[in-house]
DNA sequence: AAATATTTTTAGGTATGCCTAAAATATTTT
DNA sequence: AAAATATTTTAGGCATACCTAAAAATATTT
């Protein structure tokens, strides 16, 4: 059994994973977790020794496969209660991840796979995670941007990269919704801004929100 | 914010200030927590502080108004997740308790008013207890027990004293469930037993298990 | 009302998880 | 490759929440 405070050193060492090849350095998960290199590396030396966690002083750390289990488990907890959240207690897609961040530590096997049967098997959250399966197994869909496309290519929007409440509250306002399908239709050679086609409506987004939105070509 | 243990001591005062008039001692709180007198000391010093208790020492511990409001907060949580897993997740009532005491301590006001709603606001646990609401108000019902019947009567079984699961998997096997309808159909001299009538069975129940039984006359 | 027993508190200790400041190591620059 | 800079670890502290053992207060018995 891990505290709190292990769950979310190896959920943040996951997610850390993602962006670098070899281990994840002291200070990412310091800044990830608000809290300071010192405590981390205390932390490593425990979830090492558990073998969850490769640690070498001075070289970051990497999961183990336990330990990649785990980080899974964590994770496919944290989003099936989003989904839950949405789909049955009609939170908003901005409000879900706190409550999310707390019910991801309930222990329970039998509980996390009966919210599983209950939601009918979702295999995304409602900011378009995939969801790991039982057995931590992840569907690994190629991640394009908005901004990675030319102009005249149509995509579904499938998720978010940054989902902060503003980011997607930005996007409710403007009726950018998970499935929708978005067109490029032009972009400003001044600051890069993309204009874009929804079912019946144009707009006009930076390119720092073209880059935090996932799609996939049709 | 307070800490699950403050919460778990909170929580632990209220349910044993139903059996007592004055204070509740630190004792019954150790024992009931599993702990230590001396551990129990430390924390009401703390939620005397906090104004959640008031504490004389060598007299025990009641609950103030804001004490009391807090526990009730977190035993609808407790009572509504409960009711949670059994009707929407398929728990059996013997199964939740464990879970539900993880779930009571998740902190969103707005979680707990939704989850309520999407119950359609249950008054009552799987076990009888009844669900306070967001105002912290409860409704008593006074409690008879089977073992308070005379000969010949009839009840309604609407709870249980003891929710162990040891008990309640022994009312599953004799097809004893929440609402049926139960009638004392003799009483054995030597054992004080009861014979009792259920719908279409009848069958013999210890006395200590007849007083474990909340029933309402019909 | 003493003596005894019980309960509660205090004193002092441990593990966890955080912190700051200083020391050690690694990396980058010149 | 030496110096400067950045990162990481160690050392030593603090708060929480537990513990045991001893002391103090209360309750019960004689």
């Amino acid at each position: 059994m891990l505290t709190f405070s292990e769950e979310n050193h190896i959920k943040s060492i996951f997610h850390l994973s993602a962006s670098s090849q070899d281990g994840v350095s002291t200070n990412s998960i310091a800044e990830n977790l608000n809290t300071k290199a010192s405590s981390v590396t205390e932390m490593l030396k425990k979830l090492s020794e558990k073998s969850l966690i490769v640690y070498k002083k001075y070289h970051g750390a990497q999961l183990t496969e336990l330990g990649r289990k785990t980080a899974l488990n964590i994770i496919r907890k944290h989003r099936l209660w989003e989904v839950f959240l949405v789909e049955k207690l009609n939170f908003k897609w901005d409000e879900v991840h706190d409550i999310a961040e707390q019910l991801e530590h309930i222990q329970s096997q039998k509980l996390t796979n009966q919210l599983d049967k209950f939601l009918d098997f979702p295999t995304h959250d409602p900011h378009g995670d995939p969801i790991p399966n039982t057995a931590g197994f992840i569907k690994f869909t190629p991640k394009l941007k908005l901004s990675d496309l030319n102009i005249g290519e149509t995509a579904k929007f499938i998720g978010v990269k940054d989902s902060s409440s503003t980011f997607l509250k930005y996007l409710d306002k403007r009726k950018i919704s998970l499935g929708c399908n978005i067109k490029v239709l032009h972009q400003e050679d001044f600051d890069q801004s993309l204009h874009i086609g929804l079912v019946d409506t144009n707009l006009t987004i930076s390119i720092k929100s073209a880059s935090n939105l996932y799609i996939t070509k049709i």
